[in-house]
Order: C-alpha cells, then sequence, then structure tokens
DNA sequence: GTATTATGTATAAGATTCTTATGTATATTT
DNA sequence: AAATATACATAAGAATCTTATACATAATAC
C-alpha cells in the first residue's frame, strides 16, 4: 500500500478499528473506506487485504457471514470477541508506536511565546 | 524490535533522523539512544541494525568513517548529501503516516466541554 | 580469579508482511 | 463494444525484521 514502507504492519490494526467501528464491512469496502478516509493517500491493494483477512479469520479474531448482493457474492466479515479485546490491545500499542516515533523525530518541541 | 509489527518499515527513518540529529553516531550507540528515548519501550536489535546500516551506505544515503576507541573498533555513520535530502522527504513522509493513522483510529475526535 | 555483563560489529536462516501480476465474474458507464 | 467499477482470490518475489550464532575487548560481580 503507497510508496512508503512506514504503513507495512499496521493493516491488522486498521482491519481491526474499521470492523470495531462499524460492526460488520467487506473487504471492497474496507478499501474504499481507507482511501476515503486517508483523501486517496492509502490505497489497500486486494494481494495485501484478502491474505489478511483470512489469517485474521483463522487466528479467531474475525468472523465471516457470506451475502448475495446484486446478484455478487459479498463475505462480511466481524470481530469476534476475541477480536474485541485483541483490538484493544492493537490500538493501545498504536497509541505507543506513534507516540514513541514523535519522541524520536521531535526530541525537542518548538516552543511558541 | 519488540514485540509489535508496526515499527516495521520505521528502522531507516528512526536512523536518519538520529544522525541528522547527531551528525555522526555508530551502530551500538543508535541502539542504546533510541532505547533511551523511548524509556527503553524499542529495542533495535543487532540483526536488524546492522543491514540496515550496510544498506543505506550502499544507496548512498550514509558515509561510514572508522575510528578505534579504547582499543575497539567504531564505525560511524554519518549522512550524505544525498541522505540529507532524503531524510527531509522521509520525515515528511512519517507525517503524513502518522496523521493518516489518527485518521483512521480517531475518527470522531472526543470534544470537551 | 573466573564468570557474567557491557560494548562493538557481523551474518545467516527463517518468519512476516507487502507488491505486483494474474485470474475469475458481474454491473455499470463510456 | 470497451472500459471501468465492483468483488474475491492466489502465487511469486521483494523487503524488513527476528532469532540465533559468531567473534572480540573491557568492566563488573561473585
Amino acid at each position: 500500500m503507497k510508496n512508503s514502507q512506514l504503513y507495512k504492519g499496521s493493516l491488522n490494526t486498521i482491519i481491526m478499528k474499521l470492523l470495531e467501528e462499524n460492526g460488520k464491512m467487506y473487504g471492497y469496502e474496507i478499501t474504499q473506506k481507507v482511501k476515503a478516509i486517508t483523501s486517496g493517500e492509502l490505497n489497500i491493494t486486494e494481494g495485501a487485504l484478502y491474505p489478511a483477512l483470512h489469517k485474521l479469520e483463522a487466528e479467531g479474531i474475525l468472523d465471516v457471514e457470506m451475502e448475495k448482493v446484486d446478484n455478487r457474492m459479498r463475505k462480511y466479515y466481524k470481530l469476534t470477541e476475541k477480536g474485541t479485546t485483541e483490538t484493544v490491545n492493537r490500538l493501545s500499542e498504536l497509541e505507543d508506536f506513534i507516540r514513541n516515533m514523535q519522541s524520536l523525530v521531535n526530541p525537542s518541541p518548538k516552543l511558541e511565546f
């Protein structure tokens, strides 16, 4: 996704947070939501997304539910109980990560008078 | 480094920022500096650090300079001209990344009255 | 006095995550 | 009729990191 390696490792957290927020979503919907929220800056590729969803399902983080809409198949994903708990941890880790990165690149905050 | 995949992809940016700030540093010094700044939360492993330094050197981002201190060898790294330019870009990418991640996980900022 | 920890660099095997390319299929727009 | 949007899937390879191992000197602990 995108021309920056920084996003590597953040996809699972993004998926889980969106599902926590929206109840249930299908793959394509996730890609569009992410694109919209980031003003087109972050584009999740299918090659990254679908294997990630399958893995989260295999780990018991997500439940899946098929639905046929407009003659097309949709796989809706939602957080399991375990997944909901795990999401809290992931978001906490993300906060720590962002805080640490800001400490590293912003050693002396500019004081304004 | 650490028990979170989120840091994956951020090592180069961290190295470059520290070198921009401190002029020149050697590998072990970088690991200690990062540990100190993050209060022990982020530990750069040698297996990640040294290959990263070698690659940045091969890409012309870093210059190396050997120095013998206390009968031990040290390899001091510093940014090249190209590396200095590249650092500006990386830090800009990091800002975008952090902003995007905050948008994704913080959709409705809590208003306080 | 010797064993551990700290300092210092290095590589190699394997895991994880992602990119890029490809495949299939239907609906809509040009 | 062709291209784009919607929808899911996988496979090969790249990039990054973990874990383990290796070597070497200095300082500290027992």
